[in-house]
DNA sequence: TTGTTTTCTCAAAGCGGTTTGAAATCGGGC
DNA sequence: GCCCGATTTCAAACCGCTTTGAGAAAACAA
């Protein structure tokens, strides 16, 4: 059932239809109500292939992923970050569209997605520093918005981020209050902004104690289990090892915990761990009681955050950047605890 | 740039442009050059939605993914399986349109998908026994092909999906042969048919060798690595625990071993474990060595091959349902050995 | 009654492509 | 030189919707 067939056994105009259907004031209410009871018993709904043509407006949003190769990891937080996203767009009446690429060829989904009209807008995944695909969108006119920042971009641009830094520098602190000075710090790859800036945060909280920071703790990779798990087991078999560990992403975490308990220590009582935590819904932290201590920020509220800033971009055809600094809170969970080695000086 | 302006620009009809670009064989050879020299030098693609309403094919595939409300789970191998998905509509010129619903409203989603003319095709997700989305779509005469099966339906319709009860068989019997008798199965939701296929396989096995399968070590929930981890920490507190463990999922996985080191035990000497693994590229299940004695199968690679099988039924218009049975491989590891208990007497 | 508003409805022109059916051009055979 | 078929090109119709600009009908005022 089309528009004109719908108008025909009305025996009314299609444009008139059209009007009684989406809300027009110039059309009797009698009659829009009879339009939209034989929409409904008809089961018609508009093509919106028709209507994004006649429109302008693809209501529709593009992700797109990057992926480095076939065997490169999917970011564990993408699906609930799209889940929180799909919600405002459900609401909204708008599709999400999803593109998988490859890196090398993401200049041209971009440039694709705008010269075909397939989207009004896109978020930007995985920001890396200076990254090319800001100045490319401006160019380009395609509405956007990133999920996280990127440093070493000095033009205006619209993101929603959390405060990496201040979440690791708080944690950071929070260890140096309870006596560690020797802590690792497994980051994820420091080219990605996020990334770039906990270690920030990090380096503030030790500087400003005027403690040595040892390279040998420090640690930039993707975020997977056995990353944690390695790096850790590695690590606590120093000379002196480190005493706590600050872990960018709760997968990791779960690594660094097998690696501690493989060694017979305890969590919490041995080592201290400090992991970042994007409440992913198949890994929740424990719920009264934390497992890790943590900082914890939602990413499915942030998708959801996210897209609702950029339809309201999209529809206000209000190009002015906006932003969003989520803070962090930090959870006090099961795995931190004094420093074992300088408790016992005392 | 449009079609219009770039026939303009050669002094050619839009019609003529239009062949060439399509690759028809009745335009000159010479001319044909030509147009692509000058489409690609104006960066001119073809606008997609006047394109799908001209020739009434979205070049879309449908996912949609249903979460029972805002806090629910997203399956974590939901990212895996697009990444391989996204990679097939690359590769094809194909949008892939992601929509996120609540279990409610899942079967409008799918009728305005269809009424709209959004789609081509659509991926089911998850199915459940019985699922009702599958007349649904045979009844909307919506392409379509089923990630798993839906026990209880009867008639034919495609799917791919991996051999859940041969494998789960194969689990228990590893189990079995070990000298394992008081197994647990922490299963996924039964009402999920994957679930229920796993949980057959392991009947097999048990009723085989006629062993008692005591109800209280049977588990059936959403695949949290908290879950694991709580019926874990219960079953062992028994009076007479479970000497193995079989899990649906490597996260939950994770979960059980934590409660195993908790209680100061050790995996793959006082309890073994084996679990179902998705080759989730973040959390690989070790490399040489693997952590986990687990049943295999790789998301990504069912991603690629069931969204190849939905594209060639499309572009094929053939409607003979396709199947695809995936089997599975049983990787030991180093989370099982011989039941402690059965060892002893000898 | 007539003229002026206001309210409602309509035909037709896009939106940017594809595709049909006809016309123009060309080369070759007689 | 003429005719025919093959090759190339074209104008126009169409996909299904929105929206403009205008006309018809109804309501109101003078």
């Amino acid at each position: 059932m089309n528009l004109k067939e719908l108008s025909q056994t009305l025996g009314l105009s299609q444009t008139t239809v059209s009007r009684a259907l989406n809300g027009y004031p110039e059309v009797n209410e009698a009659t829009r109500q009879k339009v939209l009871a034989a929409a409904a018993e008809h089961n018609y709904s508009p093509n919106t292939r028709a209507k994004s043509l006649a429109t302008g407006r693809a209501n529709a949003i593009g992700h797109v992923i990057p992926i480095a190769n076939s065997h490169e990891i999917v970011n564990p937080i993408f699906g609930d970050f799209i889940a929180g996203a799909g919600e405002t767009y459900a609401a909204n009446n708008y599709e999400m569209i999803l593109s998988v690429t490859e890196n090398a060829g993401e200049a041209d989904v971009y440039r694709s997605l705008k010269t075909r009209g397939v989207v009004d807008g896109v978020v930007v995944h995985g920001p890396k520093m200076n990254d090319k695909r800001i100045p490319l969108l401006k160019e380009l006119g395609l509405p956007f918005v990133v999920h996280g920042r990127a440093s070493g971009i000095t033009t205006d641009y619209s993101w929603l981020d959390v405060n990496n830094r201040s979440a690791f520098r708080r944690a950071t602190d929070f260890l140096l209050d309870l006596g560690h000075r020797r802590i690792a710090l497994l980051n994820g790859l420091e080219t990605m902004d996020f990334a770039h800036r906990r270690r920030r945060g990090f380096d503030d909280a030790m500087q400003a104690r005027d403690i040595h920071i040892d390279p040998v703790l420090l640690r930039s990779e993707e975020m997977t289990e056995s990353y944690g798990y390695q790096a850790a087991r590695e690590m606590l078999s120093y000379p002196t090892p480190p005493t706590a560990f600050l872990v960018s992403s709760i997968i990791s975490a779960l690594g660094v915990r097998r690696a501690i308990e493989e060694r017979g220590l305890q969590m919490g009582r041995d080592i201290s761990v400090i992991t970042h935590d994007d409440t992913l819904s198949y890994l929740a932290n424990g719920a009264e009681l934390p497992i890790f201590t943590a900082t914890r920020s939602s990413v499915r509220e942030a998708g959801r955050a996210l897209s609702q800033m950029l339809l309201s971009m999209i529809e206000s055809a209000n190009s002015t950047p906006q932003h969003k600094l989520l803070e962090v809170e930090l959870m006090v969970g099961q795995s931190t605890g004094p420093c074992p080695a300088t408790a016992q000086p005392a």
